[in-house]
RNA sequence: GGGAUCUUAGCUCAGCUGGGAGAGCAUCUGCCUUACAAGCAGAGGGUCAUAGGUUCGAGCCCUAUAGGUCCCACCA
């Protein structure tokens, strides 16, 4: 007896072990290497402040499965780890923090504010990547980079002041997205629109008359949601197409309160249809508005404070606070008469993805990329073909995007980022752009230089992600030839943020894609399909999952049942089916490794009977399939192949086959032969397996080899023309279909099993024959057969025995006592009328002279080969019941 | 307003380029058969949202409709 294993699977201790065994022996370490192929993956970096969700686990899990594919496949596989300082997240929560203290930033200052974040950075920087280290993610970890690392600030400053001089980083005074809770800019990206039910306030102002006396009975009436904006009104603006109003354009009106003269202005951007056509102009609070402005040349009069009061050109709303000031007017216009009606009104809000606060379009000084020219490579690229994205629906929100692309605001009033490589000059106000700070003004020749107290957006730094972690800007060796890089798995949900912007860095620095394929993937949900969130409290903890299931459980749940780019919803039952696999195959191993000599097997490959031949022929096709779905990204697909081979055929049919040779020691050849094709069946679906389940492969492995190896540096398989085994196959299967139809009868008979009973197979078919005294073995197991006879003839059969009808042969169970012949007619006849309607099915088909004509050849065969064996089978039916009626 | 996507067994979902409907869970029946009760053997259950169309043939392709989800968009 071999060696002896636990009964029931158990992944703790097994999964810490083995991780740190892969880490000692630096198998996910790559180096270049000329004499293989490079394969790479980098890490959509998780942020500092995050724990592993599940979310993450997904997004791990597909990249560890095609690392570990290629890597078994003999690339130099290298997946590039890291994490990302996550500017406005990280920033948040430190002061988050700081608050439970009683400190504000302004208090710690900028360098006290930096050193807490780098406590923040080194206290939870690392949790994150343990985490990933427990779902197996085989990163190279001698890589480990972060965005905020000397090598990435040395890529961003590089990027900023080559664009910079490109002329494609500039600096402007632009209305921009204005988050006054978090006090910064945010890009348009950043901005998230809400559905909130409002008001729709109907206002009119008083027209200004030839003798510039305010009119006391001609007004002019819109509707806006946002009436405290009317402080920064600057003009009315009407269609020019509009008759109703036509007259109107270049006389003024009187904005009320604050008694400033607005010109009405013709603009086509006012939709004639909508409201009453007139629409007021704020161009410092609106980005509509702030482009009707420019074209007219109307001034620009912010009226907001950076926390979102209203400030002196407010007048007596100063102070204030926004919705403050919006009661206040509107209590005051009423009064003055010139309110005309409130309706209820839903309409999409901006707010601040982050802390959604709504957000205030403001006219600001920042620093702008210029995205006309930057974009078009990014758009030829994926349009030919050159990246691709799967699935390809993504293509779609992917020029949408592109299509209708505006300037990126980069600029950050944050702390914690890549500070602004801008220098201004206190005393002539020159402003540089330089990798360092200059020593002197380049202008005036003073040394009053003061940086840009701004920070970029965080995603300027991840857009260089993939060139900045190979060692750019300096062109090492690993850039060389590690980029571009292969595939980028992330969710759909990050494509603007991050995928374009790396697709455009990567052209725009490297002059190159940055990967050649984007594999998306969608939301983990809870169980009633909603988001996993905080504030709900739905969200379920990955690492909870692998404590109790196994790490191993946990990713085939998040790579199957679900089709690529969908959501999925989180089911534990389904967690739970999988740690059974990874018992079922615990098991089969078990019994594998129990029936093993102690002295080992022959290596060389023994006389293999024809169920050896059908599951080699089996685990063949399984091989060619699951490489070629694994390669088409198609992961779910061909895990569930391997789970069903595994299960069905390997466990529940091959295994029960080669019993009675296992138990049977005097034929040593054909003992030696199941065990040979067990273990070498077994070690292949391990192999294939182990990309999803690298845990528990790796465990069996090296239980049925040594500890030294591992299954994760072994060879994949690959398929062997010389294991297809097409006539071996094709008797199985008969077999299979025999003892399915037997083990039916006895099921609808009550016969327990066990009760043994003779089985007469009768044939006239040489390969029938053949096939079932070469099985005899392992049938009379399977049909729980006392004894096997194989016979040309009916000789010896007994009138009252239940039957089985198969192609081209007929099984006979003498149930002398159990049988009830009325019973058994009904049983045949409800078989006839089954094989009568396939029969009709495929006769019409048959008959059908244009499915002649034009269905392919091999389909025509198919038809006619079902005709044969329904018809052959239906005759046996036919004579059996004559049979009984006598 | 534009677009995407979904609607398949009681539940959650697969179903790759069109060629006789699948899985997991749940339900029912019988089994502790010396790998596994986290198991084995068997069973029931679907007019593949609706209506048209293309095709020899449609869950799959096209059109429309209904309902759900999501993304984008500058109607104040």
């Amino acid at each position: 007896m071999g060696k002896e294993l636990a009964k029931t699977y158990d992944p703790k201790g097994i999964e810490d072990r083995l991780y740190q065994k892969w880490m000692d022996k630096k198998y996910f370490h790559a180096e270049v290497d000329h004499s293989k192929t490079p394969f790479t993956i980098v890490i959509p970096p998780p942020n500092i402040t995050g724990q592993l969700h599940m979310g993450h686990a997904l997004d791990e899990t597909m990249q560890d499965i095609l690392i570990r594919f290629k890597r078994m496949q003999g690339y130099q596989a290298l997946w590039q780890p890291g994490t990302d300082h996550a500017s406005i997240a990280t920033e948040v929560k430190i002061i988050e923090k700081m608050k439970e203290e009683g400190i504000t930033k302004e208090d710690l200052g900028r360098e006290g504010f930096l050193e807490r974040a780098w406590d923040w950075k080194r206290e939870y920087g690392g949790r994150i990547v343990n985490q990933l280290k427990k779902l197996g993610s085989s990163c190279d970890w001698d890589r480990e980079r972060f965005t905020m690392d000397e090598g990435c600030n040395k890529a961003v400053t590089e990027v900023f002041c080559k664009m910079h001089e490109k002329g494609w980083i500039y600096k402007g005074s632009r209305i921009i997205n204005w988050c006054p809770v978090c006090n910064t800019s945010i890009s348009d990206a950043e901005v998230e629109y809400q559905e909130q039910a409002g008001h729709f306030w109907h206002i009119k102002y008083p027209l200004i008359e030839e003798d510039g006396r305010v009119s006391a009975t001609e007004f002019i009436e819109f509707a806006t949601t946002r009436p405290e904006t009317m402080l920064g009104d600057t003009a009315v603006a009407v269609n020019p197409e509009d008759d109703r109003y036509k007259d109107l354009i270049g006389k003024k009106l009187m904005l009320p309160i604050v008694n400033r003269e607005l010109p009405v202005v013709a603009d086509s951007y006012v939709d004639m249809e909508f409201g009453t056509g007139v629409v007021k102009i704020t161009p410092a609070h609106d980005p509509n508005d702030f482009e009707v402005g420019k074209r007219h040349n109307l001034p620009e009069v912010n009226i907001m404070n950076d926390d979102a009061t209203i400030n002196e050109n407010g007048g007596k709303f100063c102070g204030m606070d926004r919705y403050e000031a919006r009661a206040a007017i509107v209590k005051e216009l009423d009064e003055m008469g010139l309110l005309v009606k409130i309706e209820d009104y839903s309409h999409n809000v901006g707010t601040h993805d982050r802390c959604k606060t709504t957000i205030e379009p403001m006219i600001k000084q920042q620093w702008f990329v210029k995205m006309e020219e930057l974009i078009k490579p990014a758009v030829e690229a994926v349009k030919h073909g050159e990246i691709q994205l799967i699935p390809k629906r993504m293509e779609k929100i992917y020029f949408n995007w592109t299509d209708n692309i505006r300037d990126w605001c980069i600029s950050r009033q944050l702390w914690w980022g890549h500070r602004i490589p801008a220098y201004y000059c206190s005393q002539c106000g020159e402003v540089t752009v330089a990798p360092h700070r200059p020593d002197q003004c380049p202008k005036c020749g003073c040394g009053h230089l003061e940086q840009d107290p701004d920070t970029l957006d965080t995603w300027f730094s991840s857009a260089l992600w993939p060139f900045s972690t190979l060692g750019w800007p300096e062109q090492t060796e690993d850039l060389k030839y590690f980029y571009p890089t292969d595939v980028l798995v992330t969710g759909y949900d990050i494509i603007f943020f991050w995928v374009i912007r790396m697709i455009f860095s990567g052209y725009e620095q490297m002059g190159e894609k940055p990967f050649k394929t984007v594999l998306f993937h969608g939301l983990v949900r809870d169980s009633l399909g909603r988001k996993m969130s905080k504030s709900l409290g739905n969200g379920i903890d990955p690492l909870e999952i692998i404590d109790k299931y196994g790490a191993d459980a946990l990713r085939l749940t998040l790579i199957t049942g679900n089709a690529p780019g969908n959501d999925m919803r989180f089911y534990y039952e389904r967690v739970e089916a999988n740690r059974n696999f990874a018992n079922k195959i615990w098991n089969a191993s078990r019994f594998i490794m129990m029936n093993m000599p102690e002295e080992g097997l022959a290596v060389s490959e023994p006389a293999l009977e024809p169920a050896d031949q059908w599951i080699l022929s089996k685990l063949n096709t399984l091989t060619k399939d699951v490489t070629d779905h694994m390669e088409s990204f198609e992961l779910g697909i061909a895990v569930q192949k391997v789970y069903d081979f595994i299960w069905d055929e390997f466990c529940d049919w091959y295994i029960e086959m080669v019993k009675p040779r296992l138990y049977n020691s005097d034929d040593k050849e054909s003992q030696d032969a199941a065990l040979w094709t067990l273990r070498t069946v077994l070690i292949d679906a391990l192999k294939l397996l182990h990309p999803y389940m690298p845990f528990i492969t790796e465990e069996i492995f090296c239980t049925l080899q040594s500890e030294e190896e591992s299954i994760m540096v072994s060879q994949w398989p690959e398929y062997q023309e010389n294991r297809d085994f097409a006539k071996e196959e094709r008797d199985i299967e008969i077999i299979k279909e025999a003892v399915r139809g037997i083990r039916n009868v006895r099921t609808e008979m009550n016969v327990a099993p066990s009760k043994k009973a003779k089985v007469f197979v009768v044939s006239e078919n040489q390969d029938i024959i053949s096939a079932f005294t070469d099985g005899k073995l392992f049938f009379a197991a399977l049909a729980y057969a006392s004894e096997v006879a194989v016979q040309k003839e009916k000789e010896g059969i007994g009138e009252d025995a239940v039957s089985v009808v198969i192609a081209n042969a007929t099984l006979y169970i003498p149930f002398a006592e159990l049988v009830d012949i009325h019973q058994e007619m009904e049983r045949l006849q409800k078989e006839e009328k089954r094989l009568a309607g396939e029969l009709s099915r495929v006769n019409g088909m048959l008959s059908n002279e244009k499915f002649l004509s034009k269905a392919p050849e091999a389909k025509i065969a198919e038809e006619r080969a079902k005709l044969q064996k329904y018809t052959q089978m239906m005759e046996q039916v036919k004579e059996r019941l004559a049979q009984l009626q006598k």
